[in-house]
DNA sequence: GTCATCATGTAATCTGTTACATGATTTC
DNA sequence: GAAATCATGTAACAGATTACATGATGAC
């Protein structure tokens, strides 16, 4: 039986589905576990992982088990499935699957794949940040001398900043990764 | 007659509020016009636009106007008003109004504040990247030497890379807004 | 006695995107 | 003859947040 996946996933979901693959946890504690670990590059209300949580399991992708509990409200506690963790990795290894923003996302969770995965993404994301860059500087050579367009600049100022450091950044992990 | 400020403005709102403040201008240009100058770092759909614009107008913040033409479709132009740049000010000069992330849109927008008031934001948010990246630092120094986080390790020092650049950024343009 | 923690969820709302729909005119 | 530009919008949907609702227990 090939369960299809009907329509591709959001952030949240393979998020989840991502900390669901190191272990099962309830709502409340992927909550905890999302603050204390992902928490500076992705943290999701809470309804929203209530909300999520049970259309993993509608799709296959996780089971969740009732534990009651005597001095605390009972939980549901959800474990990834086989199907889940190849959707999961599915993800991880499709370079263009996802929003844009999800290159952090995907980066962390890099133990769930192999190095050249982490790489590649990484080189590809390199070449695009360069691109843009370059744009930049163009703009930049446009506006620089144009009093009126002070603040543009500042702000232009501001991408070239970001994306010089970027650039800094990936050689720096690149070099480290290669030695791996 | 004091008409309140019902809800408060969503960012599309208030960059097209911004975009107006420097002149009159139909759907279709402000697309363009956003395009070619905040473009890298606010674009909205163009059905957005044309979504908000006739609630600019029941908010008293726009007038619109029917332009006829011959050979082209006929035009809608929208003018701020005095209301309308009032609502746009109080927005540039609250440093604490809107999502975290206007930041750069409101920087965009610097000539229609006083210098003083883009000095104090950018310090104000000059501290709360500090702040961060003190946080970084701490985790940093918890994730260090731990290899089962190390891709945690990485995203995080993708972190502490743009927060340093930013307050690189942050000091040279503060120095030179000091001259002005 | 009060507050944080554990634990789950619903409902309402917001902000925004993509796809659909139309059609003349100018440029290549 | 084809493609880009001018020009406006509707409809459907997605993704996420805030507010609301409940209630026991353990720590201070």
């Amino acid at each position: 039986m090939a369960t299809a996946t009907r329509t591709r996933l959001s952030t949240t979901e393979l998020a989840i589905l991502g900390l669901l693959s190191y272990g099962e946890h309830s709502g409340y504690e992927l909550k905890k576990v999302a603050e204390a670990s992902v928490g500076y590059l992705w943290s999701p209300a809470k309804s929203h992982i209530y909300a999520v949580l049970p259309r993993l399991v509608t799709a296959g992708l996780a089971t969740a088990r009732e534990v009651p509990q005597r001095t605390r409200p009972d939980k549901r506690i959800y474990r990834i499935t086989a199907q889940g963790r190849r959707v999961f990795r599915d993800w991880l290894e499709d370079p263009g699957a996802g929003p844009p923003n999800t290159f952090l996302l995907k980066l962390f969770f890099g133990r769930k794949t192999s190095t050249e995965t982490v790489v590649a993404r990484i080189e590809r994301r390199r070449a695009e940040v360069e691109a843009e860059l370059a744009e930049y500087r163009s703009i930049e050579d446009l506006v620089r001398d144009d009093e009126s367009s002070y603040f543009g600049y500042v702000t232009l100022r501001w991408g070239i900043a970001q994306a010089e450091a970027w650039l800094r950044w990936a050689d720096e992990i690149l070099a480290e990764l290669a030695l791996r």
